[in-house]
RNA sequence: GCACCCGUAGCUCAGCUGGAUAGAGCGCUGCCCUCCGAAGGCAGAGGCCAGAGGUUCGAAUCCUCUCGGGUGCACCA
């Protein structure tokens, strides 16, 4: 037995985890007795819900897939496996059906059970060991410091959060880092930027922002707050004595304003890290001195660009080029400029090696317009990875730009006139909840419009709203039963009848859910589960509205309303834990 | 020209890593409020899953090609 079923074992089962472990110990058992062979592969055996409830509460399709090993068919196979599973008292029927599928029906009893084991493990109800407590360290904003967060970086800061929050959920050990580019010649141009706005400060006139340097108004504190510490002692000095001083104070500036951006949205990253840091600690020169080693490093010289007109100023130059063509790209790529600086390229791979150190599993979290560079950091990582001598997991997630709108209207932003929907405007028009919530309502690859008046809708289609509407309800019903003198009680769980227990299943289905939105790693399949969850709860709530007696509270009926109101308290835990998944707050009240 | 992502109901999108008769919301049609929150509910119409091949017991899902839409394509980050 290994560490990770001794650690599973000390959760309480969840119910899906429970029956999909009897299918096992049957299948186990007919390995025993030769009905299987010795060494049968069960790697494709599915124990789920069928889509269409007529058929069951869980399938299996073990027969179909074990049937060849078996060298029989499956319908034959299938009778063997039922025989066994129907000697189990909370298998009331298995059927089988189609070309082989195996329908179970399961006991009430099962199911009221459930509830129990939610009210039990409260906020852990979903909690899963799966990860086995690999260390997953999650790369995403990294958005340069050279601004206010705007827009553009919301969708990755949200999905990466969210993935990140899942993984932990899911038993990974989770890092959240994010990478600041420091570094580079854009950080230079911050400086310049800032050291006019020290000029600026301290009473020059500065005239109109130079093309070419960040004209927002945001560098204008930042200014004031550097004549403030520094005096005019770099007033009219040469750039070479102030512009390191500038880069460090500026960028730490920006990195400031940043953090408090993201925390409106609930984001906290526990690891920074800098890229001159990187570079002041030789680590990319480590990487090429192992890549040329290796013969994935050589100087060579780049082509020029095919199939549009090369830049005026194209010409070849030699530069040292990792071999990303020998992993599927398109061509050589450069590690460093001609001017000897590395690229951005050659910093991040030894970034990426950086991180590979401490972790099991790397994670990056880009936007589309970075997908053109995939291929040639995943060529890195598992060229350096294989030099020490362990393949590291690395996927990169791309997420699809954010078109926002206004009332069906597109919203123009123009970046270059320094005039843009910041991330701050967004969150105080919308709510962090509404923003959070609507990025995670679309797999991340798929592009996405975001409307500032539909998402902020009270209705049905905003799914936002419908799911907080669920759970305000659920605590508004507690309230009226608290102020009846009724309390929710698990004690009389077997009063809960068909319709009550169909809201149970859909709640059941919460950790596994959690188990495949983690091994996808697709956060928004928890946004989507919530939707159902919510919706299957407003039939039942609704249909109290014809049938007084399937309302949640019954007078008179203490037994009754006692279990009910169980029942809604621990829908109510299960939004709660599917809503914290997703950094969104379960409210109690609209 | 090359690479990556996307193509599912009139519209916006799901589809649980290959399962059974493809789902939801909006919109449309018809019902339902002296009723625990109508900020809603119930029912109905609406589909050649872009197209063509292939893989297998079985494909919206995997492979190949074609057609459409988006994004990115020297040393920027």
């Amino acid at each position: 037995m290994s560490d990770n079923t001794q650690k599973s074992a000390s959760f309480a089962r969840t119910l899906h985890a429970a029956f999909a472990a009897k299918v096992k110990a049957v299948l186990a058992e007919l390995e025993a007795d030769g009905t299987l062979p010795a060494g049968t592969q069960f790697g494709n055996v599915a124990v789920e819900p069928p889509r269409d409830p007529d058929h069951g509460d869980l399938a299996t399709n073990a027969a179909m897939v074990l049937a060849k090993q078996a060298k029989t068919n499956p319908r034959e196979l299938a009778g063997k496996i039922t025989a066994k599973l129907i000697a189990d008292a909370d298998i009331l029927s298995a059927d089988i059906a189609g070309p082989g599928f195996i329908n179970m029906r399961l006991s009430d009893a099962a199911w009221q059970a459930e509830l129990a084991t939610i009210a039990a493990l409260g906020s852990d109800y979903g909690r899963s060991s799966m990860g086995g407590d690999a260390i997953v360290n999650v790369e995403y904003v990294s958005a340069n410091p050279t601004g206010p967060m705007h827009m553009g970086h919301c969708r990755g800061a949200v999905v990466g959060d969210a993935l990140a929050a899942l993984l932990e959920y899911a038993g990974h050990q989770v890092v959240r880092e994010y990478y600041v580019n420091d570094a580079g010649g854009q950080v230079d141009v911050l400086a310049r930027s800032a050291h006019l706005r020290y000029q600026e400060a301290l009473g020059a006139d500065i005239g109109a922002i130079p093309e070419g340097l960040y004209p927002g108004d945001y560098l204008v504190p930042v200014g004031k707050a550097l004549a403030a510490k520094l005096g005019d002692q770099f007033q009219n000095a040469p750039e070479s004595e102030w512009l390191d001083t500038f880069r460090t104070e500026s960028v730490a500036a920006m990195m400031d304003m940043i953090k408090s951006d993201l925390a409106l949205l609930g984001i906290h990253h526990d690891l920074f890290s800098s890229e001159a840091a990187l570079q002041a600690a030789g680590k990319p020169e480590a990487a090429e001195a192992w890549l040329r080693q290796h013969d994935l490093v050589y100087d060579g010289v780049l082509e020029a660009p095919k199939g549009k007109a090369p830049p005026e100023d194209w010409e070849p130059v030699e530069l040292p080029l990792f071999r990303s063509t020998k992993f599927g790209d398109d061509q050589d790529r450069p590690i460093k400029k001609s001017d000897g600086k590395w690229t951005y390229f050659g910093a991040d791979l030894a970034y990426h090696m950086q991180k590979a150190e401490k972790a099991d599993a790397l994670i990056d979290v880009w936007g589309a317009d970075h997908a053109g560079t995939v291929k040639r950091i995943k060529a890195a990582v598992a060229a350096l990875a294989e030099g020490e001598g362990k393949s590291i997991p690395f996927d990169v997630k791309l997420v699809q730009m954010v078109a926002l709108m206004r009332d069906g209207e597109p919203l123009k932003m123009s970046k270059r006139s320094g005039n843009f929907i910041t991330l701050a405007e967004m969150v105080e028009e919308v709510g962090k909840d509404v923003v959070r919530f609507t990025m995670l309502t679309r797999k991340p690859e798929a592009q996405m419009e975001f409307d500032f008046a539909k998402v902020v809708e009270a209705s049905k289609d905003n799914p936002v709203f419908y799911v907080q509407y669920a759970h305000a309800r659920i605590h508004s019903t507690l309230r009226k039963g608290a102020n009846e003198g009724f309390s929710p009680s698990g004690k009389h769980n077997d009063l809960l009848g068909a319709e009550e227990l169909e809201l149970v299943k859909h709640a059941a289905q919460f950790p596994r859910i959690v188990e495949s939105a983690a091994a996808a790693r697709e956060p928004h399949r928890i946004a989507f589960y919530l939707y159902d969850l919510a919706g299957a709860f407003h039939t039942y709530y609704n249909l109290g509205n014809d049938k007084p007696e399937k309302r949640f509270i019954v007078a008179q009926q203490n037994d009754l309303t006692a279990a009910r109101l169980f029942l809604a308290s621990q829908i109510g835990q299960v939004i709660q834990n599917g809503l914290a998944l997703l950094g969104v707050e379960a409210v109690e009240e609209m």
